[in-house]
DNA sequence: TGTATATAGTGCGATATCGCACTAGTGATG
DNA sequence: CATCACTAGTGCGATATCGCACTATATACA
């Protein structure tokens, strides 16, 4: 990602809203606009929003075959490829053999990439601290109806892929 | 994006959740899901999710300016050129000079811009439909969260860039 | 009205994403 | 234990993303 761009419209222009208004839409736009915001809050620290969020779920996981991971993020294999070898070259990243399959490896974060990822939470925590007073109340509410979301888009995606031929 | 990958985790794995809980990691999660399904989705329609949801905002506006596009989908101003730049290769945008601003131009969906929007509607459609039933009656307050922090997220934003030089 | 500063947009180059085709290893079936 | 369909992962090439530097226009202000 890592555009970190300039400026976002605070107040949204409601007549563009028209036909827009429908959650899969709106899950875009939040997206959009938090990557934005992560990738500059985090960028001191060498790392973007999606590679902080990626280093996260390594962070609390201690080893992940790439393919588990590509199903976690809903990437294609070929771009979780990409990313364990470009954070390999930065020597945050170690592969050990999956002693359970003998083509996988699992992925760990080093000691260095566990103390890159400490250093994006550093700046990462004051973003969500405050996004979290911003919401009040309503951050568990907001929590709930993302993970069902969640789980309503990715059953929708596994049972797509799964079985395409009858 | 254009991904369009196979399979995601249905079933969220709970232990990998530990320190990841928290509503901007959800965003990040959601949206790559949703991604991932409506590229799946849309693909026959030659349109990827990222630009079907352009398309979309286009089509709500007959008439945007680059920066203002660039403003409301929170992407840096080089990447919107270069998506217009791309949509009239494709024949499906116009540019107009901008009345107001002659450094600007207004960007608009020609009527073959509409047809593949439409195409892409037709394909959305039935997932979103989806999407909405199994969320039954959870629609509006997940609506409303997203939409909440989609304000909080943007105003954050806008703060962060604004003056930055005091 | 002249000059300084800010904004809209683009070209270009570096790097990222991801589909296709491929290799290596697995697991089921006879 | 031979065969065969299937899965994990990667190299490569095409295209996308986006920062930097730049041009053209606009706005502020003396």
């Amino acid at each position: 990602m890592a555009h970190a761009h300039n400026k976002a419209s605070g107040a949204r222009s409601a007549a563009i809203n028209e036909g827009l208004a429908n959650v899969l839409f709106d899950v875009w736009l939040v997206s959009r606009a938090t990557t934005a915001l992560i990738d500059t809050a985090v960028q001191a620290s060498g790392l973007d929003a999606d590679e902080f969020a990626i280093y996260s779920v390594l962070a609390s996981t201690d080893g992940i075959t790439p393919t588990e991971l590509a199903r976690w993020m809903a990437a294609p294999t070929t771009t979780v490829s990409s990313y364990v070898k470009r954070f390999e070259r930065r020597g945050h990243v170690r592969r050990t053999s999956n002693p359970a399959d003998g083509r996988s490896h699992v992925v760990t974060l080093t000691a260095a990439g566990r103390q890159a990822h400490a250093a994006a939470g550093e700046l990462f925590s004051p973003v969500l601290d405050e996004a979290t007073q911003l919401l009040g109340t309503d951050v568990d509410e907001t929590h709930v109806r993302l993970q069902a979301l969640h789980d309503i888009v990715a059953t929708m995606s596994t049972r797509d892929s799964d079985s395409s031929q009858g």
